[in-house]
DNA sequence: GCCAACGTTGGC
DNA sequence: GCCAACGTTGGC
């Protein structure tokens, strides 16, 4: 069982739509590395769900429920999406200031890697994730 | 709104 | 196959 971090500007896709959704295929994934990572995804991995520019705060958890297939909304290229279900939100979200001060979590790729959209993230760092946010 | 980082494209 | 130019992302 893995995990995994998806990034999404909340106003293309918030935490608070996906709450409504309850379900949502994650599709528009147009960079090469996400795409392999949305692939390496499996059936009952977790996946921690971040808003970038406006909140840049980790704020909840997912699950995958499908996993990688064509995704229905390129027109070209050989793209993916998988489905993810709402899991839970985090009682607490995570910064990204928290995230930087963090020595274990300084490390992921959210930090190193900014530009990158879907990132595996450690056991070690999903656990810690985890405590900060309160869960 | 600016700018750094970095992925992608295209000319050679 | 290299590398410069360009576009996009995302933090500040």
């Amino acid at each position: 069982m893995k995990y995994w971090l998806v990034k999404s500007e909340p106003d293309a896709y918030s935490w608070q739509t996906f709450v409504k959704d309850g379900k949502t295929a994650w599709t528009g994934v147009r960079n090469f590395a996400a795409r392999n990572n949305l692939r390496a995804m499996r059936k009952g991995d977790t996946v921690f769900f971040y808003h970038s520019n406006e909140g840049k705060e980790v704020v909840g958890t997912a699950i995958v429920v499908k996993e990688a297939y064509a995704d229905p909304t390129a027109e070209e290229g050989d793209w993916s999406c998988v489905d993810l279900k709402l899991r839970v939100p985090l009682k607490r979200p995570v910064t990204l200031q928290q995230i930087k001060a963090d020595a274990e979590l300084k490390e992921m790729a959210l930090v190193k890697q900014s530009r990158l959209s879907v990132m595996p993230v450690t056991a070690a760092q999903a656990g810690r994730l985890l405590k900060l946010g309160g869960l």
